[in-house]
DNA sequence: GTCTATATGTAGATAGAC
DNA sequence: GTCTATCTACATATAGAC
């Protein structure tokens, strides 16, 4: 706690964080995040026994701050429309990142999907903890089918990501998510 | 033409082509192909220079898979709501495989959107056919916008396979497809 | 905790016999 | 056209000195 040894860990899981989005999880090497870091390969292995583990760590990181962005759309409004326009957001404000990489979530799940089972788990966990978010919001708007809407939520992001990426289609986004908040807007307390 | 070496060069061109959907490109080696088709890893260079050259062979025959499907849906009816309904059956169609490696032609976009300039460009070809298509048929609707609703058509579509994959979910996509057909019988002439 | 040297495997690609 | 043997580079991972 508070070591340098705790300090180079946190260095390696952003460096790996980043590269994992920008190359992808297998097209991501040792020596990339080395050469990132500043930090020898060999000495990875200290605080990693396997890349798999870096994974773990790096989804772990992920979970905080795709958390922090909840908490903070929470802490915006009690309105539940207004936390899930915040929640969409993401699309304006991640933007840049998108056109070029896509979303960091869908594309690493994506990716894991024609892997092991394990590694399926893992990336999903992102997923899993907008998907419950998104549903307690519709679920405050008093829909039955509060879960269904979630994952409808999602997947609309999801459709924007790939094809804006696939075009590198910046008013794509814009005009996506302008229909995207009519839509929000539309959702209505029952 | 007809000779052996034509029928190798498909060999090769179809395991890799089935390969690079259930595994990725980069995951995907000369030896697992290989693997697949018998054909011995130093005697790919015969037929194909490079593997980028492979990814080009299996994006040609992806067209001509894709390019059958959308002539089949024209054909079955002159109506272009009926042949987007047709369009739309693809997830129904291939649900099998959408759950366990998503959709072919958006998975390996978003793998090689992380990759050179070169390579995206080659695997947006499928997308491009198919957004062109889809414009024709809202085009035949009467829209002005047409162009904006095939980008929508296909984003839609694409997240849907993205969540369903994500969370291996077979109902999410029955109910997701049943929407998006009511969403395109909504889509009258205008 | 840190770093170098290295083990072991496999990747894409080539040479050259047949 | 077909196939074996092999090159070079780099992957993950380890050993062990400091």
């Amino acid at each position: 706690m508070g070591s340098k040894g705790e300090n180079n860990r946190q260095l390696i899981v952003e460096a790996a964080d980043q590269l994992f989005y920008t190359r992808g999880y297998h097209q991501t090497s040792f020596r990339d995040i080395a050469d990132a870091t500043g930090i020898p390969r060999g000495n990875f292995y200290y605080y990693f026994k396997t890349k798999d583990e870096i994974l773990h760590a790096v989804v772990e990181a992920r979970l905080q701050v795709y958390g922090d962005i909840l908490n903070a759309c929470e802490q915006k409004s009690n309105e539940p429309r207004q936390r899930l326009l915040c929640f969409s957001d993401m699309l304006a404000h991640f933007e840049d990142n998108i056109i070029v990489t896509g979303c960091p979530i869908g594309t690493l799940c994506s990716e894991l999907a024609k892997d092991e089972d394990d590694l399926q788990q893992v990336s999903r966990a992102v997923f899993k903890m907008m998907r419950s978010w998104l549903a307690e919001q519709f679920s405050a708007l008093n829909y039955s089918d509060a879960d269904a809407r979630a994952m409808d939520m999602l997947a609309r992001m999801q459709g924007i990501t790939v094809m804006a990426s696939a075009f590198q289609d910046r008013d794509f986004i814009h005009r996506s998510l302008a229909e995207l908040q009519n839509w929000i807007n539309g959702q209505v307390s029952n």
